[in-house]
DNA sequence: ATATTCTATACTAATTTAGTAGGAATTACA
DNA sequence: TGTAATTCCTACTAAATTAGTATAGAATAT
């Protein structure tokens, strides 16, 4: 499981609307400050939005809320939105990235490795790094 | 963790070792057949040689061999020995790789994770998927 | 109206991945 | 002693992925 810089940059973000929970919208430059490309994040709160983990308001004093409580959140639903793959290795979660599946020797490691990842990181919250 | 091709290969190569452990030098071209390219494999046994996970001997007749027995090799040795960085993220692995770890936020999501797949590598032999 | 904020899409530069290519060194065997 | 089979070494390259940048548009508070 690579975790890219969406990823992690992802994380951040609900961090920092974790933090802010419940004093309404946050907008993405409060966020990244003068030390982080704003257009990068937006594209990332798109996804985010997108997977519904949280809501936009446009216009001024417009931005981004979560839309539960942190403790709600796990780290893998947010990764998720985010990754376009999880997977140790393409072919456990995209069943058109090999054909061999079945007969194949390492494949039950890279699948039950990817299992004991994506439970640890369900388990873990956002209320967890707060 | 994301494993790359060189980890997948270098877990198949020495998955057909491990078949054929006690029973002298294997070549490349035989582990191959005509269905892959010899002189990636040739790379990936360079490296697993190289961790001296294996042994080579050159010329005619010459090939491969395992050093011990497949129940003592850790999946993880395998796969440590031919990939850059099997961490989910640089940083836990690369002390260059950034600056800010010891405030970090996420980092100790990705420091965790990390123990959680080694340690699953690490128990899981090579004897368990001959 | 205007400034501020998100939305959408297209583009690009850097990095990484997955090989390919060519030849040198070593060895068994005829 | 010659030859074929094998590993060893290094350089190169094409494709894919990653990490952003750029531009323009839509919505909203004041």
């Amino acid at each position: 499981m690579r975790i890219s810089s969406k990823g992690k940059y992802a994380l951040e973000l609900m961090v920092y609307l974790g933090r802010n929970y419940g004093k309404g919208s946050i907008s993405i430059s409060e966020i990244t400050g003068d030390s982080f490309s704003v257009k990068y994040m937006e594209k990332i709160a798109a996804l985010l939005n997108k997977a519904k983990l949280i809501k936009s308001e446009r216009g001024v004093e417009g931005g981004y809320t979560l839309v539960k409580d942190p403790k709600e959140y796990s780290i893998f639903e947010i990764l998720n939105a985010v990754e376009d793959n999880l997977a140790p290795i393409k072919c456990v979660l995209d069943d058109d990235a090999c054909k061999v599946k079945i007969t194949c020797k390492t494949y039950p490691i890279w699948d039950e490795l990817y299992e004991i990842e994506a439970e640890f990181l369900k388990n873990k919250k956002l209320i967890d790094i707060l």
